[in-house]
DNA sequence: GCGACAG
DNA sequence: ATCTTGTCGC
């Protein structure tokens, strides 16, 4: 942490941004990597209630050559955006189902780093646990930001569920190999859930209750809708 | 071998 | 993810 130019305080993330490896790696390296760090991810309960939640989104350019990732910073709880980020990255890594962190994580990060508040959670578009090895995008950008994640899926990848009552806020386990690894969530009656599982430092229940509570009018909780709009619109310019 | 498969 | 506007229904 600093004191910048404005004497505002500035948390210096290149210092507090875990490293944990490069990302140009064998699909089959990446693999192996997947299950070493899935031992890392935190199962605790979040500390405080969130104040500042992010959202982050990725899209590309028009000619899908280049990878571009925006973070919405909410403050709750009016969900009034109070910074964004975004950053754009060459694509060196194509989209293979299960390893989609090393397509999106690299871009995600550099955007997170361009951040001069400092979110008490994030929600990622993607998985967090729910993922053959338990290492998603959600939870994977977890450990390096060293901060609670959640990942909120509009698809399933892995696990086995029995669909939830088509009102808003009930919600299904997600289940795996004998495991509970998320819940599918109706965020909107009548609408198609989404799927929630924990990134990092933080429990599923919680999890299930800030996606809802964030789920105010949409389907999609309000960080992660908001990141996709302004991602959308980044993508134009390209 | 066949089907599934985040974004 | 992306190609793409209006339209039907809650």
């Amino acid at each position: 942490m600093f004191i910048d130019n404005s004497q505002s305080i500035v948390f210096d993330y290149q210092q507090s941004m875990k490293k944990l490896h490069s990302w140009n790696l064998s699909y089959s390296d990446a693999r192996d990597l997947q299950e070493s760090l899935a031992s890392k991810v935190k199962f605790i309960p979040l500390k405080k209630q969130p104040k500042l939640i992010a959202g982050i989104d990725c899209a590309f350019s028009k000619d899908g050559k280049k990878i571009i990732a925006a973070v919405v910073v909410l403050k709750l709880p009016d969900f009034v955006p109070v910074e964004t980020t975004s950053a754009l990255r060459k694509v060196t890594f194509p989209y293979i189902p299960g390893l989609l962190s090393f397509r999106e994580a690299p871009v995600c990060i550099a955007a997170v780093e361009k951040l001069k508040t400092k979110p008490d959670l994030f929600i990622i578009d993607g998985q967090g646990i729910a993922h053959p090895r338990r290492l998603g995008l959600a939870a994977h950008l977890g450990l390096f930001f060293d901060k609670p994640t959640i990942g909120c899926a509009k698809s399933r990848l892995t696990g086995t569920f029995e669909e939830p009552p088509v009102q808003k806020g009930t919600h299904n386990p997600l289940k795996d190999r004998g495991q509970v690894i998320g819940a599918v969530i109706r965020t909107r009656t009548n609408v198609k859930p989404v799927f929630v599982s924990v990134g990092n430092k933080c429990l599923l229940k919680d999890a299930i209750k800030i996606t809802l509570s964030c789920a105010v009018k949409y389907r999609l909780p309000e960080p992660t809708r908001l990141a996709h709009q302004f991602v959308s619109k980044l993508k134009l310019k390209t």
